[in-house]
RNA sequence: GGCCCGUUCGUCUAUCGGCUAGGACGAGAGAUUUUCAUUCUCUAAAGAGGAGUUCGACUCUCCUACGGGCUACCA
Protein backbone atom coordinates (compact mmCIF):
# COMPACT_ATOMS: atom_id res chain seq x y z
CA UNK A 1 0.00 0.00 0.00
CA UNK A 2 1.21 3.15 -0.81
CA UNK A 3 1.69 6.21 1.57
CA UNK A 4 -1.55 8.23 0.24
CA UNK A 5 -3.44 10.15 2.60
CA UNK A 6 -7.30 8.73 1.47
CA UNK A 7 -10.01 8.79 4.28
CA UNK A 8 -13.43 8.30 3.79
CA UNK A 9 -17.10 9.56 4.47
CA UNK A 10 -19.29 6.72 4.90
CA UNK A 11 -23.16 7.25 6.19
CA UNK A 12 -25.64 5.73 6.10
CA UNK A 13 -29.15 6.49 3.65
CA UNK A 14 -31.13 6.47 6.71
CA UNK A 15 -32.44 9.88 6.42
CA UNK A 16 -31.18 13.74 5.96
CA UNK A 17 -27.40 14.13 6.54
CA UNK A 18 -27.18 15.59 10.34
CA UNK A 19 -25.16 19.01 10.67
CA UNK A 20 -22.42 16.52 12.86
CA UNK A 21 -21.79 14.69 10.15
CA UNK A 22 -21.36 17.38 7.92
CA UNK A 23 -19.01 18.54 10.16
CA UNK A 24 -17.36 14.91 10.40
CA UNK A 25 -16.74 15.00 6.64
CA UNK A 26 -15.57 18.39 6.45
CA UNK A 27 -12.81 17.49 8.86
CA UNK A 28 -12.03 14.57 6.47
CA UNK A 29 -12.11 16.52 3.84
CA UNK A 30 -10.07 19.46 5.01
CA UNK A 31 -7.51 17.07 6.07
CA UNK A 32 -7.31 14.79 2.87
CA UNK A 33 -6.64 18.50 0.70
CA UNK A 34 -4.43 19.41 3.23
CA UNK A 35 -1.89 16.41 2.60
CA UNK A 36 -2.83 16.09 -1.30
CA UNK A 37 -4.92 13.45 -0.99
CA UNK A 38 -8.32 11.84 -1.76
CA UNK A 39 -11.68 11.97 -0.31
CA UNK A 40 -14.03 8.74 -0.64
CA UNK A 41 -17.85 9.16 -0.39
CA UNK A 42 -19.28 5.31 0.54
CA UNK A 43 -22.92 4.25 0.91
CA UNK A 44 -23.25 2.26 4.25
CA UNK A 45 -26.83 0.44 3.45
CA UNK A 46 -26.51 -2.44 5.41
CA UNK A 47 -29.53 -2.29 7.37
CA UNK A 48 -31.99 -3.20 4.75
CA UNK A 49 -34.86 -1.42 7.05
CA UNK A 50 -33.55 1.65 7.98
CA UNK A 51 -32.58 2.52 4.18
CA UNK A 52 -34.48 5.65 3.15
CA UNK A 53 -35.29 6.28 -0.73
CA UNK A 54 -34.01 9.75 -1.42
CA UNK A 55 -31.38 9.98 1.20
CA UNK A 56 -28.21 9.32 -0.69
CA UNK A 57 -29.26 11.86 -3.18
CA UNK A 58 -30.01 14.42 -0.62
CA UNK A 59 -26.48 14.15 0.86
CA UNK A 60 -24.66 14.33 -2.00
CA UNK A 61 -26.51 17.73 -2.79
CA UNK A 62 -25.57 18.69 0.61
CA UNK A 63 -21.76 18.44 0.07
CA UNK A 64 -22.04 19.78 -3.23
CA UNK A 65 -23.88 22.84 -2.03
CA UNK A 66 -21.36 22.87 0.63
CA UNK A 67 -18.27 23.17 -1.07
CA UNK A 68 -17.15 19.31 -0.09
CA UNK A 69 -15.51 17.90 -2.54
CA UNK A 70 -15.47 14.15 -3.40
CA UNK A 71 -12.67 12.36 -5.55
CA UNK A 72 -14.03 8.88 -5.44
CA UNK A 73 -16.96 6.99 -4.56
CA UNK A 74 -20.99 6.72 -5.20
CA UNK A 75 -21.72 8.96 -7.92
CA UNK A 76 -17.97 10.24 -8.48
CA UNK A 77 -16.32 6.89 -9.90
CA UNK A 78 -13.08 5.44 -9.12
CA UNK A 79 -11.38 2.43 -9.44
CA UNK A 80 -12.05 0.74 -5.68
CA UNK A 81 -15.95 0.83 -6.33
CA UNK A 82 -18.43 -0.41 -5.96
CA UNK A 83 -18.36 2.27 -3.16
CA UNK A 84 -22.26 1.42 -1.86
CA UNK A 85 -21.83 -1.53 0.11
CA UNK A 86 -25.34 -3.59 -0.38
CA UNK A 87 -23.33 -3.95 -4.25
CA UNK A 88 -20.62 -5.30 -2.24
CA UNK A 89 -22.21 -8.47 -0.82
CA UNK A 90 -20.06 -11.28 -2.27
CA UNK A 91 -16.90 -9.42 -1.11
CA UNK A 92 -17.88 -9.29 2.28
CA UNK A 93 -18.95 -13.04 2.12
CA UNK A 94 -15.53 -14.28 0.89
CA UNK A 95 -14.01 -12.59 3.97
CA UNK A 96 -16.29 -13.93 6.66
CA UNK A 97 -15.84 -17.56 5.58
CA UNK A 98 -12.21 -16.73 5.65
CA UNK A 99 -12.70 -15.80 9.60
CA UNK A 100 -14.77 -19.12 9.83
CA UNK A 101 -12.40 -21.53 8.42
CA UNK A 102 -9.23 -19.89 10.48
CA UNK A 103 -11.64 -20.53 13.34
CA UNK A 104 -11.80 -16.89 14.00
CA UNK A 105 -15.46 -16.52 13.53
CA UNK A 106 -18.36 -18.83 14.18
CA UNK A 107 -22.45 -19.54 13.45
CA UNK A 108 -24.28 -18.77 16.13
CA UNK A 109 -28.22 -20.21 15.88
CA UNK A 110 -29.71 -18.72 18.51
CA UNK A 111 -32.66 -16.86 18.02
CA UNK A 112 -33.82 -13.18 19.03
CA UNK A 113 -36.40 -15.09 21.29
CA UNK A 114 -33.60 -16.95 22.57
CA UNK A 115 -31.53 -14.07 23.37
CA UNK A 116 -33.96 -12.25 25.19
CA UNK A 117 -34.32 -14.82 27.45
CA UNK A 118 -31.01 -15.09 28.09
CA UNK A 119 -30.78 -11.59 28.95
CA UNK A 120 -33.32 -12.57 31.22
CA UNK A 121 -32.03 -14.92 33.14
CA UNK A 122 -28.23 -13.48 33.42
CA UNK A 123 -28.33 -10.26 34.48
CA UNK A 124 -25.67 -7.85 32.09
CA UNK A 125 -25.50 -11.09 30.02
CA UNK A 126 -23.48 -10.58 26.88
CA UNK A 127 -22.33 -12.73 24.61
CA UNK A 128 -18.61 -13.68 25.02
CA UNK A 129 -15.93 -16.03 26.38
CA UNK A 130 -18.00 -16.32 29.34
CA UNK A 131 -21.51 -17.22 27.84
CA UNK A 132 -21.06 -18.57 24.90
CA UNK A 133 -20.48 -22.28 25.78
CA UNK A 134 -23.97 -21.93 27.04
CA UNK A 135 -25.31 -21.42 23.49
CA UNK A 136 -26.58 -22.75 20.34
CA UNK A 137 -23.26 -22.23 18.04
CA UNK A 138 -20.77 -24.09 16.20
CA UNK A 139 -18.36 -23.93 18.77
CA UNK A 140 -21.23 -26.04 20.99
CA UNK A 141 -23.05 -27.87 18.68
CA UNK A 142 -21.95 -31.22 16.97
CA UNK A 143 -20.34 -30.38 13.36
CA UNK A 144 -22.80 -32.49 11.87
CA UNK A 145 -25.26 -30.19 13.32
CA UNK A 146 -24.09 -27.45 12.51
CA UNK A 147 -23.95 -28.43 8.17
CA UNK A 148 -27.10 -30.35 9.19
CA UNK A 149 -29.34 -26.87 10.48
CA UNK A 150 -26.90 -24.67 7.33
CA UNK A 151 -28.31 -27.15 5.17
CA UNK A 152 -31.64 -26.56 6.15
CA UNK A 153 -31.31 -22.55 5.63
CA UNK A 154 -31.89 -22.54 9.78
CA UNK A 155 -31.22 -18.62 10.40
CA UNK A 156 -27.78 -18.43 11.50
CA UNK A 157 -25.52 -15.51 12.09
CA UNK A 158 -21.92 -15.18 12.28
CA UNK A 159 -19.64 -14.31 15.24
CA UNK A 160 -16.80 -12.75 15.94
CA UNK A 161 -14.65 -14.82 18.49
CA UNK A 162 -13.03 -12.61 20.61
CA UNK A 163 -10.13 -14.07 22.89
CA UNK A 164 -10.86 -12.47 26.69
CA UNK A 165 -7.69 -11.15 28.75
CA UNK A 166 -6.14 -8.78 26.34
CA UNK A 167 -5.34 -5.41 26.09
CA UNK A 168 -6.11 -3.42 23.68
CA UNK A 169 -4.46 -0.38 22.28
CA UNK A 170 -5.96 2.22 19.91
CA UNK A 171 -3.58 4.88 18.77
CA UNK A 172 -5.66 7.83 18.44
CA UNK A 173 -4.76 10.85 16.62
CA UNK A 174 -6.67 13.28 18.94
CA UNK A 175 -7.05 11.24 22.13
CA UNK A 176 -3.89 9.58 22.52
CA UNK A 177 -3.41 5.54 23.70
CA UNK A 178 -6.56 4.34 24.49
CA UNK A 179 -6.67 0.61 25.61
CA UNK A 180 -9.51 -1.72 27.04
CA UNK A 181 -9.03 -5.42 27.80
CA UNK A 182 -10.81 -7.66 25.50
CA UNK A 183 -12.95 -9.21 28.30
CA UNK A 184 -15.35 -6.57 28.06
CA UNK A 185 -15.91 -6.60 24.51
CA UNK A 186 -19.01 -9.27 23.21
CA UNK A 187 -18.50 -11.85 20.30
CA UNK A 188 -19.92 -9.03 18.08
CA UNK A 189 -22.16 -9.74 14.93
CA UNK A 190 -20.12 -9.71 11.61
CA UNK A 191 -23.01 -11.11 9.72
CA UNK A 192 -26.56 -10.92 9.57
CA UNK A 193 -29.74 -13.30 8.78
CA UNK A 194 -32.11 -10.91 8.46
CA UNK A 195 -31.02 -9.33 5.43
CA UNK A 196 -27.94 -11.22 4.35
CA UNK A 197 -25.34 -8.94 5.01
CA UNK A 198 -22.69 -7.65 7.24
CA UNK A 199 -22.84 -5.42 10.12
CA UNK A 200 -21.23 -2.20 10.12
CA UNK A 201 -17.83 -3.27 11.82
CA UNK A 202 -17.00 -6.41 9.38
CA UNK A 203 -18.72 -4.27 6.04
CA UNK A 204 -16.14 -1.06 7.50
CA UNK A 205 -13.18 -2.73 8.04
CA UNK A 206 -13.12 -4.59 4.82
CA UNK A 207 -13.80 -1.78 2.78
CA UNK A 208 -11.47 0.73 4.45
CA UNK A 209 -8.73 -1.89 3.96
CA UNK A 210 -9.39 -2.57 0.40
CA UNK A 211 -10.32 1.35 -0.82
CA UNK A 212 -6.61 1.42 1.06
CA UNK A 213 -8.10 4.15 3.81
CA UNK A 214 -5.32 5.28 5.35
CA UNK A 215 -6.67 7.46 8.46
CA UNK A 216 -10.13 6.46 9.75
CA UNK A 217 -11.84 10.26 11.13
CA UNK A 218 -14.89 9.94 12.36
CA UNK A 219 -16.97 10.62 15.57
CA UNK A 220 -17.08 9.67 19.15
CA UNK A 221 -19.54 7.54 19.58
CA UNK A 222 -17.06 4.91 17.33
CA UNK A 223 -14.47 4.82 19.94
CA UNK A 224 -15.63 2.46 21.94
CA UNK A 225 -16.10 0.09 18.62
CA UNK A 226 -12.15 0.92 17.72
CA UNK A 227 -10.79 -1.95 20.07
CA UNK A 228 -12.89 -4.35 18.28
CA UNK A 229 -11.89 -2.87 14.69
CA UNK A 230 -8.36 -3.24 15.95
CA UNK A 231 -8.78 -7.19 16.37
CA UNK A 232 -10.35 -7.46 12.70
CA UNK A 233 -7.35 -6.04 11.12
CA UNK A 234 -5.38 -8.40 13.36
CA UNK A 235 -7.89 -11.48 12.60
CA UNK A 236 -7.85 -11.00 8.78
CA UNK A 237 -3.37 -9.74 9.05
CA UNK A 238 -3.98 -6.62 7.63
CA UNK A 239 -2.46 -5.00 11.02
CA UNK A 240 0.50 -3.44 8.99
CA UNK A 241 -1.57 -1.02 6.37
CA UNK A 242 -4.28 -0.30 9.23
CA UNK A 243 -5.23 3.03 9.34
CA UNK A 244 -4.73 5.87 12.54
CA UNK A 245 -7.96 6.72 13.81
CA UNK A 246 -8.76 9.83 15.06
CA UNK A 247 -12.04 10.33 16.96
CA UNK A 248 -14.10 13.34 16.89
CA UNK A 249 -16.05 14.67 19.78
CA UNK A 250 -19.18 14.82 19.72
CA UNK A 251 -21.86 17.86 18.97
CA UNK A 252 -24.13 18.56 22.06
CA UNK A 253 -27.42 20.33 22.50
CA UNK A 254 -27.42 24.47 22.70
CA UNK A 255 -29.19 23.63 26.20
CA UNK A 256 -29.75 20.78 28.55
CA UNK A 257 -28.21 17.70 28.23
CA UNK A 258 -27.30 15.15 25.42
CA UNK A 259 -26.16 14.92 22.10
CA UNK A 260 -27.89 17.27 19.55
CA UNK A 261 -30.63 16.27 18.04
CA UNK A 262 -33.26 17.01 15.60
CA UNK A 263 -35.62 18.00 18.11
CA UNK A 264 -33.05 21.02 19.70
CA UNK A 265 -33.54 22.20 16.24
CA UNK A 266 -37.43 22.07 16.32
CA UNK A 267 -37.49 23.38 20.16
CA UNK A 268 -35.07 26.34 19.31
CA UNK A 269 -35.49 27.23 15.71
CA UNK A 270 -32.52 26.57 13.85
CA UNK A 271 -31.66 23.90 11.01
CA UNK A 272 -29.68 20.83 11.98
CA UNK A 273 -29.85 19.52 8.25
CA UNK A 274 -27.95 20.94 6.02
CA UNK A 275 -30.96 21.58 3.09
CA UNK A 276 -34.74 20.90 3.59
CA UNK A 277 -35.72 17.79 4.01
CA UNK A 278 -39.29 16.15 2.79
CA UNK A 279 -39.61 12.94 4.49
CA UNK A 280 -40.88 10.54 1.73
CA UNK A 281 -42.61 8.63 4.80
CA UNK A 282 -44.43 10.86 7.02
CA UNK A 283 -44.17 13.87 4.70
CA UNK A 284 -42.79 16.04 7.52
CA UNK A 285 -40.44 18.73 6.09
CA UNK A 286 -37.63 19.47 8.04
CA UNK A 287 -35.61 23.05 7.63
CA UNK A 288 -32.00 23.60 6.06
CA UNK A 289 -29.66 26.18 6.45
CA UNK A 290 -29.53 26.90 2.70
CA UNK A 291 -33.16 27.53 2.72
CA UNK A 292 -33.04 29.16 5.94
CA UNK A 293 -30.38 31.96 4.11
CA UNK A 294 -27.30 30.59 4.85
CA UNK A 295 -23.94 30.79 3.10
CA UNK A 296 -22.30 27.91 2.48
CA UNK A 297 -18.68 29.01 3.88
CA UNK A 298 -20.75 30.78 6.84
CA UNK A 299 -22.23 27.33 7.76
CA UNK A 300 -18.51 25.14 7.05
CA UNK A 301 -16.58 28.23 8.68
CA UNK A 302 -18.92 28.17 11.71
CA UNK A 303 -18.52 24.24 11.84
CA UNK A 304 -15.21 23.85 11.47
CA UNK A 305 -14.67 25.72 14.68
CA UNK A 306 -17.09 23.15 17.06
CA UNK A 307 -13.91 21.02 17.81
CA UNK A 308 -11.58 22.53 15.91
CA UNK A 309 -9.24 25.56 15.92
CA UNK A 310 -6.13 26.87 14.51
CA UNK A 311 -4.73 27.77 17.93
CA UNK A 312 -4.88 31.45 17.55
CA UNK A 313 -7.76 34.22 17.49
CA UNK A 314 -8.83 33.88 13.97
CA UNK A 315 -12.32 33.12 13.35
CA UNK A 316 -12.76 33.68 10.21
CA UNK A 317 -11.57 31.23 7.67
CA UNK A 318 -11.71 30.34 3.75
CA UNK A 319 -12.14 26.96 2.71
CA UNK A 320 -8.36 27.39 1.39
CA UNK A 321 -7.10 28.67 4.57
CA UNK A 322 -8.96 26.26 6.51
CA UNK A 323 -7.34 23.28 4.38
CA UNK A 324 -3.83 25.15 5.12
CA UNK A 325 -4.36 25.20 8.84
CA UNK A 326 -6.66 21.98 9.86
CA UNK A 327 -4.42 20.20 12.29
CA UNK A 328 -6.18 16.64 13.85
CA UNK A 329 -3.50 17.17 17.38
CA UNK A 330 -5.79 20.95 17.67
CA UNK A 331 -9.06 18.98 17.65
CA UNK A 332 -10.54 19.09 21.44
CA UNK A 333 -11.51 16.33 22.97
CA UNK A 334 -14.54 17.04 24.58
CA UNK A 335 -17.95 17.51 22.98
CA UNK A 336 -18.99 21.14 22.03
CA UNK A 337 -22.60 22.64 22.66
CA UNK A 338 -24.31 23.52 19.44
CA UNK A 339 -23.95 27.27 19.54
CA UNK A 340 -26.00 28.09 16.69
CA UNK A 341 -26.38 31.96 18.08
CA UNK A 342 -22.79 31.84 17.01
CA UNK A 343 -23.82 30.71 13.56
CA UNK A 344 -25.97 33.56 12.77
CA UNK A 345 -23.19 35.45 13.37
CA UNK A 346 -20.67 33.83 10.76
CA UNK A 347 -23.37 34.26 8.49
CA UNK A 348 -23.84 37.69 9.15
CA UNK A 349 -20.02 38.13 8.69
CA UNK A 350 -20.08 36.32 5.29
CA UNK A 351 -22.61 38.25 4.24
CA UNK A 352 -20.94 41.61 4.37
CA UNK A 353 -17.91 40.19 2.77
CA UNK A 354 -20.50 39.22 -0.14
CA UNK A 355 -20.33 41.72 -3.07
CA UNK A 356 -23.75 43.63 -3.19
CA UNK A 357 -24.44 41.80 -7.01
CA UNK A 358 -24.69 38.49 -5.56
CA UNK A 359 -27.24 39.58 -2.64
CA UNK A 360 -29.64 40.38 -5.78
CA UNK A 361 -30.93 36.78 -6.79
CA UNK A 362 -31.77 35.95 -3.35
CA UNK A 363 -32.91 39.41 -2.20
CA UNK A 364 -35.25 39.41 -5.44
CA UNK A 365 -37.07 36.14 -4.36
CA UNK A 366 -38.07 37.87 -1.30
CA UNK A 367 -39.11 41.00 -3.29
CA UNK A 368 -41.29 38.93 -5.23
CA UNK A 369 -42.66 37.21 -2.12
CA UNK A 370 -43.82 40.07 -1.00
CA UNK A 371 -45.83 40.70 -4.37
CA UNK A 372 -43.10 43.40 -5.48
CA UNK A 373 -42.83 42.66 -9.25
CA UNK A 374 -39.31 43.66 -10.90
CA UNK A 375 -39.45 45.90 -13.83
CA UNK A 376 -36.21 46.81 -15.38
CA UNK A 377 -36.31 50.53 -13.63
CA UNK A 378 -37.03 48.83 -10.37
CA UNK A 379 -34.35 46.11 -11.09
CA UNK A 380 -31.65 48.69 -11.63
CA UNK A 381 -33.07 50.89 -8.55
CA UNK A 382 -32.73 47.72 -6.61
CA UNK A 383 -29.12 46.94 -6.96
CA UNK A 384 -28.48 50.62 -6.55
CA UNK A 385 -29.90 50.70 -3.31
CA UNK A 386 -28.22 47.36 -1.90
CA UNK A 387 -24.68 48.45 -3.17
CA UNK A 388 -25.75 51.66 -1.14
CA UNK A 389 -26.25 49.32 1.78
CA UNK A 390 -23.23 46.87 1.40
CA UNK A 391 -21.00 50.85 1.04
CA UNK A 392 -22.97 51.48 4.55
CA UNK A 393 -22.25 47.81 5.99
CA UNK A 394 -18.55 47.71 5.25
CA UNK A 395 -15.76 49.63 7.77
CA UNK A 396 -13.72 50.13 4.44
CA UNK A 397 -15.32 52.40 3.00
CA UNK A 398 -14.86 54.96 5.46
CA UNK A 399 -19.17 54.81 6.66
CA UNK A 400 -19.97 54.43 9.65
CA UNK A 401 -22.78 53.15 9.55
CA UNK A 402 -23.46 49.56 9.26
CA UNK A 403 -26.24 47.36 9.96
CA UNK A 404 -27.00 44.12 11.54
CA UNK A 405 -28.14 41.77 8.65
CA UNK A 406 -27.48 38.01 9.09
CA UNK A 407 -29.88 37.05 6.26
CA UNK A 408 -30.49 38.40 3.09
CA UNK A 409 -34.23 37.83 4.32
CA UNK A 410 -33.39 40.90 7.30
CA UNK A 411 -33.25 43.35 4.23
CA UNK A 412 -36.82 43.74 3.47
CA UNK A 413 -37.90 45.30 6.51
CA UNK A 414 -35.06 47.64 6.22
CA UNK A 415 -35.82 48.50 2.81
CA UNK A 416 -39.92 47.64 1.98
CA UNK A 417 -40.19 51.34 2.89
CA UNK A 418 -38.41 51.71 -0.59
CA UNK A 419 -40.31 49.52 -2.49
CA UNK A 420 -44.04 49.85 -0.78
CA UNK A 421 -44.80 53.28 -0.37
CA UNK A 422 -46.95 54.49 2.33
CA UNK A 423 -50.61 54.87 1.13
CA UNK A 424 -52.76 55.02 4.76
CA UNK A 425 -50.72 56.96 6.91
CA UNK A 426 -51.24 55.33 10.94
CA UNK A 427 -52.22 58.21 13.06
CA UNK A 428 -51.61 55.92 15.88
CA UNK A 429 -48.24 54.67 15.07
CA UNK A 430 -46.40 55.70 18.20
CA UNK A 431 -43.92 57.49 15.50
CA UNK A 432 -46.19 59.60 13.86
CA UNK A 433 -48.30 60.47 16.68
CA UNK A 434 -44.70 61.94 18.71
CA UNK A 435 -43.72 63.51 15.37
CA UNK A 436 -47.24 65.02 14.11
CA UNK A 437 -47.91 67.89 16.00
CA UNK A 438 -49.41 71.06 15.34
CA UNK A 439 -47.97 73.04 12.81
CA UNK A 440 -46.21 70.11 11.12
CA UNK A 441 -48.82 70.31 7.84
CA UNK A 442 -47.62 73.45 6.97
CA UNK A 443 -43.87 72.49 7.49
CA UNK A 444 -44.24 69.95 5.15
CA UNK A 445 -45.86 71.49 2.98
CA UNK A 446 -43.29 74.22 2.84
CA UNK A 447 -40.94 71.11 2.44
CA UNK A 448 -42.59 69.87 -0.24
CA UNK A 449 -42.32 73.25 -2.14
CA UNK A 450 -38.64 73.28 -1.30
CA UNK A 451 -38.19 69.99 -3.17
CA UNK A 452 -40.24 70.53 -5.67
CA UNK A 453 -37.77 73.14 -6.78
CA UNK A 454 -34.31 71.33 -6.43
CA UNK A 455 -32.80 70.17 -9.99
CA UNK A 456 -29.64 68.08 -8.72
CA UNK A 457 -31.61 65.60 -6.78
CA UNK A 458 -28.83 63.53 -5.24
CA UNK A 459 -28.03 63.35 -1.68
CA UNK A 460 -25.55 66.38 -1.80
CA UNK A 461 -28.07 68.93 -3.85
CA UNK A 462 -31.10 68.17 -1.49
CA UNK A 463 -28.93 68.58 1.35
CA UNK A 464 -27.84 71.83 0.47
CA UNK A 465 -31.31 72.83 0.00
CA UNK A 466 -33.13 71.49 2.14
CA UNK A 467 -30.43 72.61 4.96
CA UNK A 468 -30.47 76.40 3.83
CA UNK A 469 -34.50 76.15 4.37
CA UNK A 470 -34.17 74.23 7.78
CA UNK A 471 -31.57 77.12 8.64
CA UNK A 472 -33.66 80.26 7.59
CA UNK A 473 -36.58 78.35 9.17
CA UNK A 474 -35.04 77.18 12.37
CA UNK A 475 -36.73 73.74 13.34
CA UNK A 476 -35.96 70.14 12.66
CA UNK A 477 -37.97 68.46 9.92
CA UNK A 478 -36.71 65.35 9.45
CA UNK A 479 -38.98 63.05 11.94
CA UNK A 480 -42.09 64.66 10.54
CA UNK A 481 -40.35 64.01 7.23
CA UNK A 482 -39.79 60.78 7.70
CA UNK A 483 -43.53 60.38 8.54
CA UNK A 484 -44.14 60.95 5.24
CA UNK A 485 -42.16 59.23 2.96
CA UNK A 486 -41.83 56.25 5.15
CA UNK A 487 -44.96 56.34 6.72
CA UNK A 488 -43.06 55.22 10.46
CA UNK A 489 -39.84 55.60 11.95
CA UNK A 490 -37.57 53.40 9.95
CA UNK A 491 -34.61 54.03 6.86
CA UNK A 492 -31.69 55.09 6.07
CA UNK A 493 -30.47 59.00 6.70
CA UNK A 494 -33.21 61.46 5.45
CA UNK A 495 -31.29 62.92 2.21
CA UNK A 496 -30.48 59.48 1.19
CA UNK A 497 -33.60 58.24 1.68
CA UNK A 498 -35.06 60.95 -0.49
CA UNK A 499 -32.38 60.69 -3.19
CA UNK A 500 -32.86 56.95 -3.11
CA UNK A 501 -36.71 57.25 -4.04
CA UNK A 502 -35.79 59.97 -6.89
CA UNK A 503 -37.93 63.10 -7.11
CA UNK A 504 -40.48 62.15 -8.72
CA UNK A 505 -41.65 59.77 -5.67
CA UNK A 506 -40.78 61.59 -3.14
CA UNK A 507 -42.86 64.64 -4.13
CA UNK A 508 -45.40 61.98 -4.78
CA UNK A 509 -45.41 60.49 -1.27
CA UNK A 510 -45.34 64.24 0.31
CA UNK A 511 -48.46 64.67 -1.44
CA UNK A 512 -50.14 61.80 -0.27
CA UNK A 513 -48.86 62.10 2.74
CA UNK A 514 -50.02 66.07 3.03
CA UNK A 515 -53.53 64.73 1.68
CA UNK A 516 -54.03 61.78 4.54
CA UNK A 517 -52.44 63.73 7.65
CA UNK A 518 -54.60 66.93 7.62
C1' G B 1 -25.00 -1.44 36.15
C1' G B 2 -20.28 -2.28 33.12
C1' C B 3 -16.61 -0.18 29.82
C1' C B 4 -14.43 4.01 27.34
C1' C B 5 -13.79 9.34 26.67
C1' G B 6 -13.95 14.08 28.65
C1' U B 7 -14.12 18.62 32.42
C1' U B 8 -10.90 26.82 31.42
C1' C B 9 -16.01 32.78 31.44
C1' G B 10 -23.42 31.35 29.96
C1' U B 11 -21.32 29.27 24.88
C1' C B 12 -17.02 28.08 21.31
C1' U B 13 -12.16 28.19 22.73
C1' A B 14 -6.33 30.00 23.52
C1' U B 15 -2.65 28.42 27.06
C1' C B 16 1.39 22.48 25.21
C1' G B 17 5.05 23.90 33.91
C1' G B 18 6.07 30.59 34.90
C1' C B 19 -0.89 33.81 34.32
C1' U B 20 -1.86 40.33 35.71
C1' A B 21 -5.64 33.24 32.45
C1' G B 22 -6.23 35.87 26.01
C1' G B 23 -10.00 36.09 21.91
C1' A B 24 -14.89 35.49 19.81
C1' C B 25 -20.38 34.85 20.37
C1' G B 26 -23.92 36.26 23.75
C1' A B 27 -25.08 39.69 28.04
C1' G B 28 -24.85 44.53 30.52
C1' A B 29 -23.44 49.93 30.67
C1' G B 30 -22.19 54.47 28.43
C1' A B 31 -21.32 57.59 24.08
C1' U B 32 -22.89 58.86 19.12
C1' U B 33 -27.49 59.35 16.33
C1' U B 34 -32.53 62.61 12.01
C1' U B 35 -36.36 57.15 13.18
C1' C B 36 -35.31 51.97 13.72
C1' A B 37 -30.88 50.27 13.89
C1' U B 38 -25.91 50.73 13.65
C1' U B 39 -21.05 52.16 15.16
C1' C B 40 -17.57 53.15 19.07
C1' U B 41 -15.89 52.54 24.06
C1' C B 42 -16.19 50.11 28.46
C1' U B 43 -17.82 46.23 32.06
C1' A B 44 -19.01 41.63 34.18
C1' A B 45 -17.81 36.64 33.37
C1' A B 46 -13.68 30.69 33.95
C1' G B 47 -9.37 26.71 35.45
C1' A B 48 -15.32 20.99 39.02
C1' G B 49 -13.46 19.43 44.11
C1' G B 50 -9.53 17.04 46.79
C1' A B 51 -4.73 14.88 47.20
C1' G B 52 0.14 14.41 45.15
C1' U B 53 4.78 15.48 41.80
C1' U B 54 7.51 20.23 41.39
C1' C B 55 11.08 26.00 43.19
C1' G B 56 6.46 26.66 40.67
C1' A B 57 0.57 23.55 38.18
C1' C B 58 -5.03 25.45 34.31
C1' U B 59 -1.20 22.57 32.27
C1' C B 60 1.68 16.09 34.80
C1' U B 61 -0.37 11.74 38.25
C1' C B 62 -4.27 9.71 41.33
C1' C B 63 -9.13 9.85 43.68
C1' U B 64 -14.05 11.88 43.82
C1' A B 65 -17.92 14.49 41.46
C1' C B 66 -20.15 15.80 37.10
C1' G B 67 -20.92 15.47 31.71
C1' G B 68 -20.75 12.55 27.22
C1' G B 69 -20.59 8.03 24.40
C1' C B 70 -21.07 2.78 23.90
C1' U B 71 -23.26 -1.53 25.86
C1' A B 72 -28.67 -4.43 18.98
C1' C B 73 -28.85 -9.60 13.67
C1' C B 74 -28.47 0.18 13.86
C1' A B 75 -24.89 2.66 11.84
Amino acid sequence: MSNKVRVRFAPSPTGPLHIGGVRTALYNYLFAKQNGGELIFRIEDTDSSRFVPGAEQYIIDAFQWLGIKFDEGVSFGGDHGPYRQSERRDIYKKYVDQLIDEGKAYYAFDTPEELEAKRKEIENFQYDATTRMQMRNSLTLPKEEVERLIADGVQYVVRFKIEPGRDIHVDDLIRGDVSINSSVLDDKVLFKSADQLPTYHLANIVDDHLMEVSHVIRGEEWLPSAPLHVLLYEAFGWTGTMPRFAHLPLLLKPVGNGKLSKRDGDKLGFPVFPLEWHDPKSGEVSSGYREQGYLPEAVVNFLALLGWNPGNDQELMSMDEMINLFNLSKCSKNGARFDYIKGIWFNHQYLLKKPAEEWVPEFDKILKSNGIESTPEKEAKVVELMKQKVIEYTDNLGNKKKRNISFISDLWPLTSFFFVAPETYDKEDKFVRKNWKEGTWQEMDELAGVLSAIDDFTVEGIKDMVEAWVEARGFKPWNAWRVCLVGTGQGPDMYELAALLGKEETLRRMENALAALK
